[in-house]
DNA sequence: AATCCTGTCAACCGCCAACAA
DNA sequence: CTTGTTGGCGGTTGACAGGAT
């Protein structure tokens, strides 16, 4: 049902939005450069990334997709990536063969394993950027339950409300990668500043921080970011060069963020499979992984 | 063909902060 | 300072489409 008004001939659902809406649909969905639809893989990896620094702030994470919308990548993560991580969870629980079983696109645990490359990297820029940055708040961190507490976004808030901290993070892990339609800085200081307003009470916990529901389990998220010091999955996942650094920058974290930690975490279950599953594939995973990097750019 | 189930996504809702009167 | 308005944000809902039974 349409009405003629001066020519104009609207949708009747126009007339009966307010402006909040209009704005809302505008800034959604009519908004010109908008990009719907098909995320990118590495539009996925910066959300996985993004969603793990700053938590379910979709509008911080969509300042670094200039192209998508908050509600688009809130939607996307409710709706895939959420999935993608029960599923990986599921599959540390034991159950890592029906984790598994399914027949995707990509191959048995192509992702998972990119995943675990990416979060790791996103915790070697994690650790420069702690390293540089007082160690002392190292310390009130080490003091909750080991690096998982520090990623849960309500516990992160101690780190997160440090924007240097956010911005030197990020900054290290988009050195990284593919850049994006602004610059590394522009954006992270654009972020930043945007950030600055209302988070500057981020630090004592906002509310939709504490009500952080897509948090995974304590066990499946350190065991994904590799936080036991016996890290094959992810020292597997990397070419030679690159494990010899991840190992001594894992060790310098751990050796800062838990250096009383005797207690060796067993192997997972997916852990054990990416051991079995040999290093060759996976070196051959992450050259596919630079050689994407590189090649799809925004 | 009909029904059920599931996934997707635009839109709504409530809360909060900033701002103006 | 108080009150009202507006805009931004995150969580949630509901309509719709497509697949499965």
């Amino acid at each position: 049902m349409v009405l003629g008004i001066g020519g104009l001939f609207l949708p009747i659902q126009v007339l009966l939005r307010c402006s909040k809406s209009c704005r809302l649909r505008w800034t959604n969905y009519l908004r010109p450069g908008i990009k719907r639809g098909n995320f990118t893989e590495h539009e996925e990896k910066m959300i996985i990334h993004l969603q793990a620094l700053l938590g379910n702030r979709w509008a911080a994470i969509a300042s670094y997709l200039p192209q998508r919308t908050d509600n688009d990548i809130k939607n996307y993560w409710n709706t895939h990536l959420k999935k993608k991580l029960k599923k990986f969870e599921t599959g540390l629980d034991g159950n890592a063969k029906d984790g598994f079983s399914d027949s995707q696109s990509m191959t048995k645990g192509q992702w998972e394993r990119r995943l675990q490359t990416d979060i790791h990297m996103a915790r070697k820029a994690l650790c420069e950027a702690l390293s540089l940055e007082k160690p002392s708040s190292l310390c009130d961190l080490k003091a909750s339950s080991g690096f998982y507490s520090m990623m849960r976004p309500n516990q992160a808030t101690t780190y997160a409300s440090s924007t240097e901290n956010i911005s030197r993070l990020l900054q290290g892990w988009m050195k990284n990668s593919p850049k994006s339609g602004r610059s590394t800085s522009e954006t992270t200081q654009n972020s930043v500043n945007n950030m600055t307003g209302t988070d500057s009470t981020y630090s004592e916990g906002t509310p939709s921080a504490s009500n952080n529901t897509d948090i995974v389990s304590p066990e499946a998220l350190e065991s994904l970011l590799g936080l036991d010091s016996s890290t094959p999955g992810v020292s597997q996942s990397a070419s030679l060069d690159e494990t010899t650094n991840i190992k001594q920058e894992t060790n310098t974290f751990q050796d800062e963020c838990k250096p009383k930690m005797e207690t060796q975490v067993p192997l997972s279950v997916l852990e054990k499979w990416l051991f079995d599953e040999g290093v060759a594939q996976a070196e051959e995973d992450l050259i596919g992984m630079s050689i994407y990097g590189t090649a799809e750019m925004f």
